[in-house]
DNA sequence: AGGTGGATGAATATGCTTCTCAATACGGGA
DNA sequence: TCCCGTATTGAGAAGCATATTCATCCACCT
């Protein structure tokens, strides 16, 4: 499979648009990154790179990778978006600890089929979903305050 | 079962705050509309029986419902957030047309039992969760430009 | 009546994200 | 190599939904 710098320098070429110095930067260094980054959060990483950068390029770049369909976006309700890195990777869901942030990845065949087998029930043809899991894990359940 | 608005005006009293005729005016013209309403639109609707109130005190009182847990915030990713009136209603996830917008009320056993034995498998104590499945109803989904 | 604490509306502030704009870089053709 | 059109960039301003501030108001108690 092809790597996602090449499959972004393929998107771009085919919507006529550039691979540049700064694109690449910043789908590098959110490669290096194996985490869900908020754009301000991935803005910090790479400014320690080229502290030239715009923030703006940090958000336009993102919202790129989005549609190349080399990232995804997150959203685990706290009050920023998140991102990261799916080419490549299996689709996951979230299963997010409310009180210390821990965050697991999750992957369920029977949910996935049922998704698949309600949206059919109802006629709709899926694109995708999201789904996550907030609670307590082990260690802040035991110490609930 | 107890009607949301009295178990809002129990909640009100229990943390020493009072009921007010904006409080009750609010929660009334929300179960009025049995719909996914933004904090704008309810705030349209309250408006047209009292012109005099404040943005912000349907904001707030949105909040307080929540925290009464008679109401719950929703997240269709349009950009803004979205609440239904939960009390005395059985749970239920979302699966929305990326089109129209409509809009289906699901819930699946399956699903609901998997989503508990997972968190407890990574020892999470499950508070709550979050699905919606996207995609084209069968309307859209036959005239698809 | 006077006092106390919550509630309110208008205005302002906040925080994330997007847009505007002038300057720059790039790439293909003369 | 020079020219030209187009895409890109960074800085700052603008947008937009939501939160907060603050002076006033009000309900209730003594
Ligand atoms: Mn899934
Ligand atoms: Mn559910
Ligand atoms: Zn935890
Ligand atoms: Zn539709």
């Amino acid at each position: 499979m092809k790597t996602p710098q090449d499959a972004f320098t393929t998107y771009l070429s085919e919507k006529n648009l550039k691979m540049t110095p700064q694109r690449r930067l910043i789908l590098d260094t959110f490669i290096d990154e194996k985490q869900h980054l908020s754009p301000e959060e991935l803005y910090d990483k790479v400014k320690k790179v080229d502290p030239s950068i715009g923030q703006a390029t940090v958000y336009r770049t993102l919202k790129l990778l989005v549609e190349a369909g080399i990232v995804e976006s997150l959203d685990f309700a706290d009050g920023v978006s998140r991102y990261e890195v799916s080419w490549g990777e299996e689709h996951h869901d979230h299963l997010i600890c409310e009180r210390c942030g821990k965050n697991i990845e999750i992957l369920d065949d029977v949910i996935e089929k049922r998704q698949e087998a309600i949206a059919k029930e109802h006629g709709f043809t899926l694109s995708h979903h999201k789904m996550y899991l907030y609670g307590l894990c082990s260690k802040c359940g035991r110490k609930r305050s």
